[in-house]
DNA sequence: GATGCCGGGCA
DNA sequence: TGCCCGGCATC
């Protein structure tokens, strides 16, 4: 009879109840003294054979923990503080060659969810006769979801299982207060409308609110003092500690090998873990709560989840990918997300606008030589496509800066524009000029003739000189 | 009147 | 096509 303990490990702002899959060797230490059930063919299963560590929770009873009383012969227990809650033991017993001490075990222990909903009811007050109404409600939907997910994996223990379902999500910000109870159903990617929706937690979801303490007590010597801090710090210091009121949601996400699957509830977890994982195909009658160990909480903040999954199609798959990718994902699809809309709407070239770009259009004028134009950085470019073989860029700017070859020979010199106006280069000569009729108001800006004056009238642009539109000093 | 520039003619 | 100029509109 083995038992294997997982990690229980503190994250910032979640706890881990993890499988601790193969992967993670360092781990292979700490789960010496976990007793965390592993079901046979596991990778770790061999590792943490024989190790055990006895389990014993107490809830709600004031504070009071039970110190495991028994080393190595394992079994469950149970007991009553004084509240008359009971107490549950996790099992020890390991689902290889699993027989009569795990029958044995599961005859004994109620189920984990049992005993919740026990604490729950005993601790707050919530009517009984809701509340089963929400768990048949629960199981009915709990149930179509493992059903879902066992359909879509060809082996029930081939972990990776992709789909998400959520049960009943909105119980976490809700509160304990049973006016907040609710009978909603399936928790979506929707931005959270849940503070001010009256309705909430289901009581599945109230005992798991008690999760963490049990958790605590549960997890080994190393971790006492800390989860003892925790726990009361949770239970008494910090009440509320979990009730995010806007933006954080809480979801379990299966930390089975391979399997990212995240639901809303501990309970929706747990009967993953248990039909998916470890191949029980019972109630959660039958939990023994090793089911427990195999997921971890998560706390996403659902502003910036809905803020990203608003981007994103319904039908996009990667909507269906666990939370962990999701918060990368949230700092992408935050970034991306409007990235994507910029992409998307910058693709077509013409059509846009051209702020960071660097053009170089040649003017290839008749009275001009031809010129490589830099249109700056700050303004908007504008193709303005003028004929099959022709087009004009136009743009609002800030100085522009002709550099090329000077009209005139005898100066070289780059000129510097300041126009404010909107421009417009014709790029081909072919464009057709301007009516007669709409003769083009003279321009306002200093000439060649002006500035060079008629005894240098050859040093004027080649256009002043043939009493045409200056090329030097654009309007 | 000075200036800017369109339209047209010429080589 | 490049060059030049008459002529007109604008300042």
């Amino acid at each position: 009879m083995h038992a294997r303990r997982l990690v229980k490990r503190s994250l910032i702002g979640s706890r881990v109840y993890a499988p601790g899959s193969g992967a993670a060797a360092g781990e292979a230490g700490e789960r010496e003294n976990r007793d965390a059930p592993v079901p046979s063919g596991h990778p770790e299963e061999e590792a943490v054979k024989g190790a055990r560590k006895p389990s014993l929770k107490s809830l709600c009873n004031g504070g009071q923990r039970d110190v495991p009383a028994q080393g190595q012969n394992g079994g469950t227990q149970k007991s009553e503080n004084t509240n008359g809650v009971e107490e549950l033991r996790a099992p020890e017993h390991r689902r290889a060659g699993r027989t009569l001490d795990m029958e044995k075990d599961n005859t004994r222990s109620v189920s984990l969810l049992e005993q919740k909903r026990k604490v729950v009811s005993s601790s707050i007050d919530v009517p009984h006769a809701r509340k089963s109404d929400e768990e048949v409600d629960m199981d009915k939907v709990t149930a179509a979801m493992v059903l879902t997910s066992l359909s879509t994996s060809p082996l029930v223990r081939s972990p990776p299982v992709k789909v998400i379902e959520g049960l009943n999500g909105s119980w976490k910000d809700g509160g304990f207060t049973p006016s907040s109870y609710s009978s909603s159903g399936f928790w979506s990617w929707s931005a959270p409308s849940d503070q001010s929706n009256p309705s909430t937690p289901s009581p599945p979801l109230s005992a798991d609110s008690f999760r963490p303490f049990r958790m605590s007590s549960l997890s080994g010597p190393p971790d006492d003092t800390l989860d003892e801090q925790d726990t009361s710090s949770l239970l008494f210091d910090e009440p509320i500690p979990r009730k995010r009121k806007n933006s954080m949601k809480v979801m379990f996400k299966c930390l089975w090998k391979n399997c990212g699957k995240v639901l809303s509830t501990a309970a929706g977890i747990q009967r993953h873990i248990r039909t998916v994982h470890l191949g029980r195909n019972c109630d959660s009658e039958c939990s023994d709560g090793e089911e427990d160990f195999y997921y971890t909480e998560i706390k996403l903040n659902t502003d910036s989840v809905a803020d990203g999954l608003s981007s994103l199609s319904p039908a996009s798959p990667s909507v269906l990918s666990p939370p962990p990718a999701t918060e990368h994902r949230r700092a992408e699809t935050s970034c991306s997300a409007s990235g994507a809309k910029t992409e998307s709407s910058s693709s077509t070239p013409l059509s846009r606008s051209a702020p960071s770009a660097l053009y170089l259009v040649h003017t290839d004028h008749a009275y001009q030589a031809t010129a490589p134009v830099s249109i700056p950085s700050t303004s908007s470019a504008r193709f303005t496509p003028s004929s099959s073989n022709s087009f004009s860029i136009s743009w609002q700017s800030p100085p522009v800066t002709f550099t090329g070859t000077p009209a005139s020979p005898t100066h070289n010199q780059t000129q510097g524009f300041s126009e404010q106006r909107s421009q417009t280069i014709p790029v081909l000569s072919s464009l057709p000029r301007a009516s007669g009729s709409l003769r083009k108001s003279r321009g306002e800006g200093k000439k060649c003739r002006k500035v060079y004056g008629m005894e240098n009238r050859d040093m004027w642009c080649t256009a002043c000189r043939w009493k045409k539109a200056c090329q030097r000093f654009v309007d």
